[in-house]
DNA sequence: TTCAAAACATACATAGATGTCTACTTTTTA
DNA sequence: TAAAAAGTAGACATCTATGTATGTTTTGAA
């Protein structure tokens, strides 16, 4: 499990997601946010954005609708959304550095250190599920609320 | 903090580089391993290791002599030398990618996230820090003596 | 004093991951 | 039927870890 910038943008990008759909939503119907609007308010290229969502739909983290007025919507309520799932669906460890992406090692047989990066690997997992979605959207509000002098 | 394939090569390096010197040390005295012996021995790229090695030499963790019959030794006893002072080493986060890579948050301000990467590096770090070479050495050993049928 | 073997220093090459951009297709609503 | 959205595919650019090559300095021994 590697740690990119796709990562970080997931993040910013369900809570933007959550916030535009909490202002938007007066009546509680199901609305749509549009890819666009999410990286208008957070700088994040449009394109790249739109991959990493359509990702975290395969992962049922979002959902989306399709169209005009279509959009995403997040898929659960965000204490149900554990970090560990985010950065599952996002980080696909394909490189040739085995042993340090994976936790495996090319070296089965010989290598004395494999069993640190199984160690690290799930010392990752566990702190990032302890975290959920609802944790990022109070953090970010409660940042939010600082008014800068 | 990230983690690469040196960090893997150091501590194959250094688990052949502690084997080397107890072979050859039949009577107790100081003695190097030279840096080809310890590729020779690992399939890992002389002038790599070389590198990686001279890294560690900086960071206090192993000690070299120059010249004929020069070498590497380790510099403290294995239970003294944990891993995280070894991937601290190594592993210089240079990357644009702060806010994963650095544990730290380009977009200070605004990020609801960055509070995750911290957590995730220091989850890290607590975790190489309960691992010493020792535990190396010794499971390297354990494996060695798993004969193949 | 000379040679060989080693660390040490540095610059360069390259592949592959990663991120970005562009264009096109399909779907849905008004 | 038009507009706005997701979805899809692929080209392109960039960055950086990794590996290579070359040369310099140091040291011990013959």
């Amino acid at each position: 499990m590697s740690l990119t910038i796709k990562s970080c943008y997931a993040l910013r990008g369900l809570y933007e997601l959550y916030k535009l759909q909490n202002e938007q939503n007066q009546n509680n119907e199901k609305n749509y946010i549009s890819i666009f609007n999410i990286s208008e308010n957070t700088d994040i290229p449009n394109e790249f954005l739109a991959k990493i969502f359509s990702e975290l739909k395969r992962a049922g983290i979002v959902d989306s609708g399709r169209g005009k007025f279509g959009g995403f919507t997040l898929a659960k309520n965000p204490e149900e959304v554990k970090l560990s799932e985010i950065v599952e669906a996002l980080e696909v460890p394909l490189n040739s550095y085995d042993c340090v992406t994976k936790g495996e090692c090319v070296n089965q047989d010989t290598c004395p250190a494999d069993f640190v990066w199984r160690r690290v690997q799930k010392a990752i997992f566990d702190e990032l599920s302890k975290i959920t979605l609802k944790d990022i959207i109070e953090y970010g509000e409660r940042k939010g609320n600082v008014s800068p002098i």
